[in-house]
RNA sequence: CGGGGUGUAGAACAGUCCGGUAGUUCGCUUGCUUUGGGAGCAAGAGGUCCUAGGUUCGAAUCCUAGUACCCCGACCA
């Protein structure tokens, strides 16, 4: 490609839209703009990174097995009424009526449509398994879309469903797809970790992520530098500690901690050390009455694991200043378990804690030296709280380390959610009808590309990965237009190059140098040749990596091997 | 959804408090010079100051309503 009859279009200055490095980047190469809240263009120069993402994924997947196929964006109520996801999905369907006011949305997923595909031509166990898949754009109305096409309204996702008539044959498919994304994501150029995860409002019994690493990752991973553990932080389990509770030394007291609400306050009036004290938080229970958690003052409550308590309230609510003020006759930051007459659950990290300092009911007032059974009634010990550095790994094998990474795969064994909803069903070899086994599989195509580059990019622009570069090579002429001994060798190699079928861009524009090299840097283009008068002389040519900090001269004869075995190495 | 903020040239922003000729830097166009890390000089083009209504002799500026976008918030006990 020749940039005179490409379009690029850079920033130097970083639009104040973007909050996150990627986004910022995305931006001033050129690579979208934003045409309404969650909303881009691709431009041309990000859908040449975007289809190459593309291609990789549709190349492993056809190899794995699967069949692309492509559903409709636009999908009917009925389907949703069917699943009863019309009702369940909320405000993130976006809902529309035709002219002749009948309801549709905009496909946030495609598990409706996929099913009634299926129901429609699976008559016999003869035809399964079936793992269907398309690459799509999916709109999902966020709360708050932000990061650029991290967490955008519309996106690209590659979504897959698989078919079995039993539960064997979805594990063995599932192993299938968890080796598919593993090639992928190893393709892709990226550094990422599968991890188990919560299935969430899919629903389903086994579920593995795909993260792509990086310190910016909206999700913690723990694992296990020991053993292959690895799962997000929501799902981690943290064990409960092995040691015995030393017996209570101190007696219960009252102290004045004038002003101190949060744990730092109260640790820094009292001083002490944050695993030294509980905190109190009220939850709605099921019953609509409070229901009061402990967890360690220096630990974190995981709300996924206490949606899982049957005694609260679903979804999770917080109990309200109102109901904590009549329930404790304290204000929040001053309350705690001590006569507390409703539901008490601690977390299980609490099981060998004595002596230690919790909210007394009394505004500005704590104890210290509080005990379970002395000073108020043993609670239900569960776990309830993210896993820490250094925790033991669930595993038994080690210890666990946490990381942050961007979610870009999941998948799920779905068995017979949708499948028994929809009525999902074969013959099998008896002639009995017998329901589907189904799985699911996703990837986030658009989001691939901005972890791509959260995970790979300098001071100057993008260092993403050979396989997703706009370009592969790029060559910089010198003075193109003024000088033909440039000019002529400059064409030649481009001509060779692309008859060698490297994608190869020239920057044939009339602009200086520092131009032209700040472009080709920003842009991410991982290798670059330098055609310049000085070196042609004495038949050289400058070669620079995107990654390296140094150029190095070669002879122009060897430029086509070079760059071959580059190529090999990527 | 709650709270906060911002809408002024293609981009980033000043001007708004205190009403009186629409500004700066970058980018863009033309010319000359320059050509190995985002050039210099000169001349230019480019504006519904988010929208509607109001106050006023006069509104980017004040008032009312709307709208769009951005940020924070579901770990506070």
């Amino acid at each position: 490609m020749r940039v005179s009859q490409f379009f690029i279009s850079t920033l130097k200055e970083a639009p104040a839209e973007a909050e996150v490095i990627s986004h910022q980047l995305m931006i001033r190469a050129g690579f979208i703009k934003r045409l309404t809240s969650g909303v881009y263009t691709w431009m041309p120069l990000g859908l040449r990174v975007l289809r190459k993402v593309e291609q990789i994924i549709r190349d492993e997947m056809n190899r794995s097995g699967a069949i692309e196929l492509l559903m409709p964006a636009v999908q009917p109520a009925e389907l949703w009424q069917e699943s009863t996801r019309w009702e369940q999905y909320g405000p993130e369907l976006l809902r529309m009526t035709d002219r002749h006011d009948r309801n549709f949305c905009f496909g946030p997923t495609h598990e409706e449509v996929i099913c009634d595909v299926v129901r429609r031509e699976v008559k016999s166990y003869r035809q399964l398994p079936l793992n269907f898949y398309q690459i799509q754009t999916k709109f999902r109305d966020e709360i708050r879309p932000r990061f650029g096409v991290m967490r955008g309204r519309e996106f690209t996702m590659k979504d897959a469903y698989s078919f079995h008539t039993n539960y064997a044959d979805l594990e063995r498919e599932y192993i299938n797809m968890y080796d598919t994304y593993s090639r992928i994501f190893t393709r892709l150029g990226l550094k990422f970790r599968a991890v188990a995860a919560d299935t969430g409002s899919i629903g389903g019994t086994g579920s593995h992520e795909f993260h792509v690493l990086a310190e910016s990752g909206e999700d913690a991973i723990a694992y296990c530098p020991q053993s292959d553990y690895a799962a997000n932080v929501e799902l981690a389990e943290a064990l409960a500690p092995t040691s015995p509770a030393p017996s209570a030394q101190k007696p219960l007291n009252e102290q004045h901690t004038p002003g101190a609400k949060t744990i730092a306050e109260v640790c820094a009036v009292l001083n002490i050390n944050a695993a030294q004290t509980v905190k109190s938080i009220v939850i709605e229970g099921q019953d609509g009455k409070p229901v009061l958690l402990l967890i360690r003052g220096d630990h974190e409550l995981n709300i996924i694991k206490a949606g899982k308590l049957s005694q609260l309230k679903q979804p999770i609510t917080f109990a309200s200043a109102a109901m904590i003020r009549e329930a404790f006759n304290a204000d929040p930051g001053a309350i705690g378990p001590v006569g507390f007459a409703g539901q008490v659950i601690a977390d299980r990290a609490l099981i060998n804690m004595t002596d230690f300092v919790i909210g007394a009911n009394k505004n500005d007032y704590h104890f210290t030296g509080a005990n379970f059974e002395r000073d108020f009634p043993k609670p239900q010990f569960v776990d309830l709280r993210n896993v820490t550095d250094g925790d033991p790994s669930p595993d038994g094998k080690g210890s666990l380390e946490l990381c942050r990474g961007i979610e870009v795969g999941h998948i799920f064994q779905l068995r017979t959610k949708y499948s028994e909803a929809m009525n999902l069903s074969y013959l099998d070899e008896a002639g009995k009808k017998q329901i589907i086994e189904m799985g699911c599989y996703g990837i986030g195509v658009t989001r691939i590309v901005a972890a791509a580059i959260e995970q790979n990019h300098d001071e100057h622009g993008l260092t993403i990965p050979a396989p997703i570069a706009p370009f592969t090579v790029v060559l910089i002429p010198i003075g193109y237009h003024k000088n033909e001994l440039v000019r002529t060798a400059a064409d030649a190699l481009y001509q060779q190059l692309s008859a060698a079928g490297i994608d190869t861009l020239i920057d044939d524009r009339n602009e200086r140098p520092g131009a032209m090299f700040a472009d080709m840097d920003l842009i991410g283009v991982p290798h670059r040749f330098v055609i310049g008068e000085r070196g042609l002389k004495e038949q050289r040519i400058e070669y620079k990596g995107r990654r390296d900090t140094q150029a190095q001269e070669l002879p122009i004869a060897e430029v086509m091997t070079f760059i071959q075995s580059k190529q090999c190495a990527d």
